[in-house]
RNA sequence: UCCUCCUUAGCUCAGCCGGUUAGAGCAUCUGACUGUUAAUCAGAGGGUCCUUGGUUCAAGUCCAAGAGGAGGAGCCA
């Protein structure tokens, strides 16, 4: 007999007939009722075993965590709690599990001591949900950019460019760090590593994606990146998988366009298709907010936040308009920032960034025209000679979820820029080529994939919407 | 990396001014019950009080260092 899913059979309408279902025990109560879970959907089916059909020993195998496979017919519920259930006719035990050993219990774990058995939370409610929904989420990100002729290019992971300036990388190498061969001058050669040169985990595909966008116009990068800065946040891994399109033919106007229908198609894709999980997650979020201090609890609901942003238009405004109303504002005026908004130039904190957002307009800003000194070299220079057509989408609650920009497509300007950030500019000679032939206006941005699943599914830490995470002093698994 | 807080049973936590044998709920186990919904009821077992050192007649409790965790900041996505 062929196994349905849970899912599936939740839709169908009960009428006795015979089906096969697998799947993990959530409960067993009553030395009856089976409450079984596939990963399917984050609804269980209750499987019943009639008083003793079965000896005490079998019985006793059915624990928390124990891997069956069950079949029998499916009827009405005659009880309440739910509209079926299965009668079980056949029962077998595919995995046992020792209740005095299996960690998860049927009651609720902290995150954090679920992060210790990383390999166990996949099959609690809230990671069932929030993977589910991940994975909703990836099969968005394609599909949006699919129905606008995008085409997804696979950059290296593994990069011998360490120009992009986007932070701290992980060397890769063969050489034995023992005793790796040196020079006369006691150097490391990396002449005899495996790829003749030094080279590094990749902090982001954007100046290769590039390449291809000047080739195939509207391109994006879609995979891991790893950053090995110190950093010990609730927003930031070593890990992670970044979105970043790029297009020729785009202007820093086309670029907020594009970013903003993107998140927008995104929280819709996932009301429109993650219905149950995020009803779960929402309620999960709930409860969480009940024990803050009222003054820090959201005013909207995980599913209307999300209803929210892909209904309303996003604020837009360049920095100098931010900067105006972030050195007027009360905490400026009262010295509650800690950071006070003095001159013009200086970066946004994120104490700035979330007043804007999250008290000054109350819904997703767009932030663009940023000074020139704290933006990338490879951002375009605007016409006053002093800021650059960057871009930052900043959301509630995770601060910037977006950095983007045109990008500098005139030689000589890019040549000065990288000359006074005093950048290895032969190392970015390709990179410069692009520029000397055939030459187009392009745009792009980075998406921290990882952020967006945070918004999404409403979970706080960044380390609980990545199956395994990485960060610093922490790799098991 | 910096600041603040935390570390006691499998989990979540209490433990007062330093003073007998270390406390609860849940989980687990045993038994009862049997249409239950994280079932219920009765009982039982379960502790390197994070580690090391110090103060003291006496340390889970005070002090120092280290390890681990959380939140915030910086860096950023």
């Amino acid at each position: 007999m062929k196994r349905i899913k849970i899912k599936e059979l939740l839709g169908m309408q009960p009428a006795g007939q015979q089906v096969l279902v697998q799947g993990w025990v959530r409960t067993f109560r009553n030395n009856q009722f089976i409450s079984l879970n596939d990963g399917s959907t984050i609804n269980n089916l209750q499987a019943v075993v009639a008083l003793n059909s079965y000896d005490e020993a079998t019985l006793k195998r059915i624990t928390t965590g124990a891997c069956l496979s069950v079949q029998g017919e499916l009827i009405p519920s005659p009880a309440k709690g739910q509209t079926m259930e299965l009668k079980v006719t056949a029962l077998e035990i595919l995995g046992d599990c020792d209740a005095e050993k299996y960690p998860l219990q049927p009651k609720k774990h902290s995150l954090e001591f679920l992060r210790e058995i990383a390999h166990l939370r996949a099959r609690t409610n809230t990671f069932g949900a929030v993977m589910r929904v991940r994975h909703a989420m990836a099969f968005a990100v394609h599909q949006f950019f699919n129905e606008r002729g995008f085409f997804y290019i696979h950059t290296p992971i593994i990069t011998g460019s360490d120009a992009e300036g986007a932070g701290a990388m992980f060397r890769v190498t063969t050489l034995d760090i023992n005793k790796p061969p040196r020079d006369e001058q006691g150097h490391i050669n990396f002449k005899d590593d495996f790829f003749g040169r030094e080279t590094n985990l990749t902090v982001s595909g954007q100046l290769e994606v590039e390449t291809y966008a000047l080739a195939l116009a509207e391109t994006y990068t879609f995979g891991p990146t790893f950053r090995a800065e110190n950093s010990n946040t609730t927003r930031h891994l070593a890990e992670f998988w970044m979105i970043e399109p790029e297009m020729a033919f785009y202007d820093i106007n086309d670029n907020m366009d594009l970013a903003e229908s993107f998140v927008k198609c995104l929280c819709r894709y996932a009301l429109d298709h993650c219905a149950e999980d995020l009803e779960f997650l929402h309620k999960r979020a709930q409860e969480e907010e009940m024990t803050k201090p009222q003054d820090q609890r959201n005013e909207l609901g995980l599913i209307d936040r999300l209803k929210f942003v892909a209904e309303n238009e996003f604020q837009r405004l360049t920095y100098t308009e931010a900067f105006e109303i972030l050195k007027n504002s009360t905490p400026n005026k009262k010295k509650k920032f800690q950071y006070l908004i003095e001159e013009w130039g200086a970066d946004l904190q994120s104490e700035h960034e979330r007043y804007l957002v999250e008290k000054h307009f109350k819904k997703p800003v767009i932030l663009y025209n940023y000074p020139a000194a704290i933006k990338a070299f490879y951002m375009r220079l605007n016409e006053d000679g002093k800021t650059v057509a960057a871009m930052d989408v900043l959301f509630p609650g995770i601060g910037e979820i977006i950095g983007g920009s045109q990008r500098e497509e005139r030689y000589d300007n890019l040549v000065k820029r990288i000359q006074d950030m005093n950048l290895p500019e032969k190392d970015l000679w390709w990179y410069l080529d692009l520029r000397k032939f055939g030459s187009a206006p392009h745009s792009g941005f980075g998406l921290g994939f990882e952020r967006l699943i945070q918004f999404v599914t409403g979970m706080t830490n960044i380390r609980d919407v990545i199956p395994f995470p990485r960060y610093p002093g922490n790799a098991e698994f």
